[in-house]
DNA sequence: AATTAATACCTAAAATTCTTATGTATAGTA
DNA sequence: TACTATACATAAGAATTTTAGGTATTAATT
């Protein structure tokens, strides 16, 4: 199983992209969403996920919305305002952070 | 003071790298050859510094040199071949992380 | 002359973030 | 009946970094 390690605070970065980009979505369905956009190259564990939604809620950057689909829970999560900001910023860290990284080791893409 | 954090992992690839471009450094030039490199974006801490370079001696991808300078100790460092293979592997390592992440989160350089 | 900044090394406590390992529960499939 | 997929969760441990200290020499500033 081919799996990339994560490096530290991309995963709130990936977390917060996809919702901006599909409005609403479910823990389990991030997780998937993941597998499938990079060709299962990374799979975001669920004992990281989760409590990364906690945190990214308690912080006010996400509204949950529980409902009931075929006697299952699912928790919606979408992005607030803050979220929808902290989305551009964590985003251009990133953007920023790979610019300096190929400073440092050279063009890498 | 502009100062990206790091993002996990990519401190030892940064050293590997650096190493590999001029053969042999010590800690403290690394730290600013790395605030040179990104104009100061980067500040390598040197409580982070210095137990990854003796991890990497421990683990033998580098060799130690010590030397005194005007009657100051300089540890100089350089690759062993695991060291210069590990680099490689590092430095694939990034590139496809960068990638993955552009399938995420969209051309991001 | 005395303090501060720069050079050069170091470690330890704390924080952060992730992996690994569990646990619960329902629905569908072999 | 057992396994897989769906869907949530937490807790212990590992890994890596920040923060905060410590020692010592030399150069620059006050």
């Amino acid at each position: 199983m081919p799996n990339s390690k994560l490096y530290k605070g991309s995963l709130t970065t990936i977390i917060l992209k996809l919702l901006n980009e599909h409005d609403k979505m479910y823990g389990y369905e991030i997780t998937q969403k993941v597998k499938e956009l990079t060709k299962g190259e990374l799979n975001i564990t669920e004992g990281a996920l989760y409590p990364s939604l906690h945190k990214l809620e308690a912080d006010g950057m996400l509204d949950v919305e529980v409902v009931k689909v075929e006697n299952r829970l699912r928790k919606y999560y979408k992005l607030t305002e803050s979220g929808t900001k902290e989305t551009v910023n964590k985003l251009e860290e990133l953007q920023n952070y790979i610019k300096t990284m190929q400073a440092l080791v050279g063009k890498l893409a």
